[in-house]
DNA sequence: ATAATATAGTTGGGTATGCAACGAATTTTG
DNA sequence: CAAAATTCGTTGCATACCCAACTATATTAT
């Protein structure tokens, strides 16, 4: 059979991407924030190599991420006592109706992405998908 | 339990998307000419548009995509007689290794990202998705 | 302790991509 | 048939992203 799993997680990326720059747009924030906002949210003062490293994205798209973020008034960062290079990232006050935003619309495409399959498909597609992006990390990237 | 399918597929997305533009440099094209060069490669005559469908992609995506493969002499475009707006594209002599060397590493790439998986995972995950993907065009696009 | 290495984060540059506005050709409508 | 609407493709602009080079701080080795 004919594998073409790449092309399938373009299309989901690329169309969730856009759904996400559409119902965020009001926030002043697009697509490319809103998994770093909710880590941070989630696991108060966080360091930029954690965020990168879950997400498997370069220092570089984090770093800016959260310069918007910062802009915004979304989050602000705080030095580590002990190790001066490191930044702690804290979500503001203001952000709280953004995440919740958020949230909402993660599941609205989550939902929408699985219409149609059976709770065992869902089910399966998450555990699948979830190994795959663990391959991904593994076994495309050029270091490790 | 929580679904994050928008994660995985934007990890596997990206990480694919790195080793294609590592595999490809030497051809002097990137991740995004991939799709099309093979597309036009099985569909001699293809036009524009259809290359847009197939792979949910933006015309001006498109549009940039061809006009570097075009460049590059990989492919060049025939305007179609009865509808002169139309261009007709197909793949130059040249293109051939290129070619080889895309399936080749289309190849390699959905076999790392499978790795670990038995042959009903595989055959599964390729069917979950197909599926989701579909979904992705149908729910998530603003128009239509 | 000092030199070599490693790590956190930033910055500059390039590619991929979507979106909106556009021009040209075609089709549909009244 | 002429005007309006649609369709094919291009272009300009903005965002997301990776990569490589860099600074500053910290850690390890000699």
């Amino acid at each position: 059979m004919e594998k073409r799993f790449t092309r399938y997680a373009s299309i989901i990326d690329r169309q969730s991407k856009s759904y996400y720059d559409r119902a965020l747009k009001e926030y002043k924030i697009g697509c490319g924030q809103q998994f770093f906002l909710l880590w941070i949210y989630e696991s108060p003062g966080v360091p930029l190599t954690v965020l990168s490293e879950q997400g498997r994205f370069d220092k570089g798209t984090t770093t800016k991420a959260v310069q918007k973020l910062k802009q915004l008034g979304y989050i602000r960062s705080e030095q580590d006592e002990k190790d001066k290079r490191m930044q702690k990232l804290f979500v503001e006050e203001k952000a709280i109706p953004v995440v919740e935003k958020i949230y909402a619309v993660r599941e609205k495409i989550n939902s929408l992405l699985s219409t149609g399959f059976t709770k065992e498909e869902e089910a399966l597609a998450g555990i699948i998908l979830k190994k795959m992006s663990e391959n991904a990390g593994t076994y495309l990237t050029e270091n490790k």
